[in-house]
DNA sequence: ACAATATATTCAAATATTATTATATTTTTA
DNA sequence: TAAAAATATAATAATATTTGAATATATTGT
């Protein structure tokens, strides 16, 4: 089992506009550049760079056909992770409840301004 | 309900080690600045510097109580990301089944080296 | 009012991330 | 085998993040 910093190094790696709608494209079916760049509004390049970003952290894979890269989702938290994203939350957590102890104090006083 | 956008940037926010160790603190109960020193082992400046983040992006919030600040969670989204950065998970996603269609070819062809 | 405590803010330096441009590599097809 | 298509790599420039040091603010107790 990968330790929580490797962990937290893939949230941060994921945590990317352009990142976030090539694996969303990912968990529907394997793709490859071109069709990135279609969807993609950014340059060939650019696509390249994310995914071998992502390929070098074990996010995604490919195989090759032709002179094809297809690309293919490999990190199983991913589907997770997206899913997390567009699940629907209440605007705000519950106030906790009176009163936790802190180390220094006692919880709560007034509410902040 | 939030947008995909601005739930990417609170990913992003969160997945820094010592602001994960905060939240994990905080998912147990309300904890003030000075119990954070306790077990983080960095500056008070940068403890601050931390939970001032967390805040301006809604993540958590504080009372006062005294001269203390007792900080909580506010996202609800944060237990759900801490749950799912300690969930197991097998190695490996299973290979993609034989042959679905990219725009450019189909899937799939030798695997890389 | 003054000192002590708890915490925040500001600025700068170090580092990391991102996008851009140009160029290279690989495979297929003609 | 040369051209093309598909994709990668490298170098750079722009920007953002992170930390550290110094200083500031606010609240309580005396």
């Amino acid at each position: 089992m990968r330790s929580l910093g490797k962990r937290i190094e893939l949230l941060k790696i994921v945590a990317h506009p352009v990142r976030i709608k090539i694996l969303d494209e990912l968990v529907k079916g394997v793709k490859c550049v071109t069709d990135f760049e279609e969807f993609l509004d950014i340059s060939q390049p650019n696509v390249s760079q994310h995914l071998s970003l992502l390929r070098r952290y074990g996010v995604i894979d490919y195989y090759m056909d032709g002179r094809l890269r297809c690309y293919f989702l490999r990190d199983p938290i991913i589907p997770d992770i997206l899913e997390l994203l567009k699940k629907d939350y209440i605007e705000e957590m519950p106030a906790p409840a009176c009163c936790p102890v802190t180390k220094k104090g006692k919880y709560p006083g007034k509410r902040r301004g």
